[in-house]
This record gives C-alpha cells, sequence and structure tokens, in this order.
DNA sequence: GAAAGTGTACGAAGGCTTTCGTTGACTCCA
DNA sequence: TGGAGTCAACGAAAGCCTTCGTACACTTTC
C-alpha cells in the first residue's frame, strides 16, 4: 500500500461522513449523504469499492454488511488538500492563500485568536 | 457571458503564465511552461481553444497568431478556488483552513504581518 | 419452503480532461 | 513559383469520475 491518492469531490464527501460518524455501512453513508445529494445505494457503494482499492478507505467484511472507515485522519487528508491548492493557484506561498481566505470571508473572535496564537508560535521559533 | 467555470488542473497551470506574461500567444505559453511540464503545442492549443469557448480566456484574433488574455484576474480566481475548497474539505470554516495552512508551512515575518495586520482589520469591524 | 428484503459485485454508459496526429491555410523567402 | 516554416482547426483516443441497471447471494418472514 503505497500513498493514498488525492480523493476525488465525491469520495471527499464520502469521508467527511465517515470522519464524522467513524466506521459505517455503505448504507449509513447514503443515507448521511442526504437528500440534497440524491446518490442512489450503487452509487455510494461503487465509490466505497474503488476507495477501498484505492486505500482511501480500509474494509472490514466480517458482517454481511461490510464496514468501512477512512484510513488517514481528516487533519492529514485536510493538510493534503491544502498543499495541493497552494502549489496549483498560489505558487507554493501558504501566506498568500491564508490572506485570500481571511479576507472575504468572516472568522469568529475565538477563531482568530487561535490563529494569532499559531502566528506567535510561528514567530517565536519553532518553540 | 456566464460565470466563468472552475478552471481545471492543466488550465489553472496556463492561466498561471497568462497572469504572469500578460496576453500571450499559444507559442508563448507553451514554451513559457518549461520542458518539466512538456506539453506539446497542439495540447497547449486546445486547451487555450477549450479555455476560449469556456469564457476562462479572451482570444484577439487580429493577428495570424492570436493573442489569449485571462478573463478573471488572479485574485478573484484565487478566492474562488479557496471557497470551493472550504466548502467541500473544511465545511465552510475558512478559520480551519487557514490554521491548517499555517501549521506545517513556514511563512516570512513579513507575511506574518500581514497576516496579522488583516486579523486587525476582521476584528475592529468593517472599519 | 417461497417471497420479500437487503447486501455485494459487475459492467457499462456518459461526460470531462488531456494528449496528440493530421490537415489545410497562410507567409516568407530564394 | 515552390519549398519550408508557422499556425489554427478538427477529430479521435485514452483515462478517469460518476452514475446506475442488473445479477446473484444471503437472510428474514410468513
Amino acid at each position: 500500500m503505497t500513498a493514498a491518492p488525492r480523493p476525488t469531490p465525491a469520495e471527499l464527501e464520502i469521508l467527511r461522513v465517515l470522519w464524522s460518524r467513524g466506521p459505517s455501512t455503505v448504507r449509513e453513508v447514503q443515507e448521511a449523504l442526504g437528500p440534497e445529494r440524491g446518490a442512489g445505494y450503487t452509487t455510494v457503494l461503487k465509490l466505497m469499492q474503488i476507495m477501498a482499492e484505492k486505500g482511501l478507505v480500509a474494509r472490514d467484511e466480517r458482517a454481511r454488511a461490510h464496514v468501512y472507515a477512512a484510513r488517514a485522519a481528516e487533519a492529514q487528508t485536510q493538510r493534503q488538500l491544502v498543499r495541493d491548492l497552494v502549489d496549483r493557484a498560489f505558487g507554493g506561498s501558504a501566506a498568500k492563500l491564508v490572506l485570500q481566505a481571511l479576507s472575504g470571508r468572516r472568522a469568529s473572535p475565538a477563531e482568530i485568536e487561535r490563529i494569532r496564537r499559531l502566528l506567535d508560535d510561528i514567530e517565536g521559533g519553532k518553540r
């Protein structure tokens, strides 16, 4: 099992369900996706089968309804996606992306405080 | 002209050339992409023709070698891509993306200062 | 035990992205 | 005037993503 590839949009939706619900069956995921998504059962099944082949999810086949679990942690996948966007659209500058994300979008005071503290950490050496 | 769609990865590479060079011919773009990309001339031509159909670029056909120009400003496209990632991977929370982008990546002191000022602006009301 | 329900597996279709070969038009000389 | 070079246009191929119909296996229920 080499490095898992980047999830496609539909795959990412499924991963988000698995991250929030924990290990789940296909039916549970399909219902959690909600009606606005409207993906049929076999569509979700096929996607999750492919995800298992790709190594994005692990499959437990002991029960009749197989149980799937995300293989990478949410934060790890997010990091990968952010790095990808930074490289492709911001010439490798994470700071440019941050500026773009903060302008045009509001953040709560608590979140701003967290960001400030993170900036302090970065500036103050790796400590 | 409705809203231009999100550029694909290959299209984004071409847009980056157009943003940095300004209006350019296919040959200029193809050469600017560099050998590590290795896209053939007709490949780049086809991509740019499709981009013109999609409305991602404007085409000036007065000269024999048509001149293409990006239709959306770089910042606008970046904003679109960031919003997309925030929605798809961060549940709509831009702050979460920012935290993810800043950890794991270094930023220069000058950039950190710019981010701090932006946070001040946000916190201080729209002033 | 038959029928209904629930599950996996398989395959195929349609659309999009990327790639490039080929063709025909035009231009620039020598 | 004819050959070399440059260009746009077109079409097709290959691969991936998403969707779903169909088939088959197993379980539950009457």
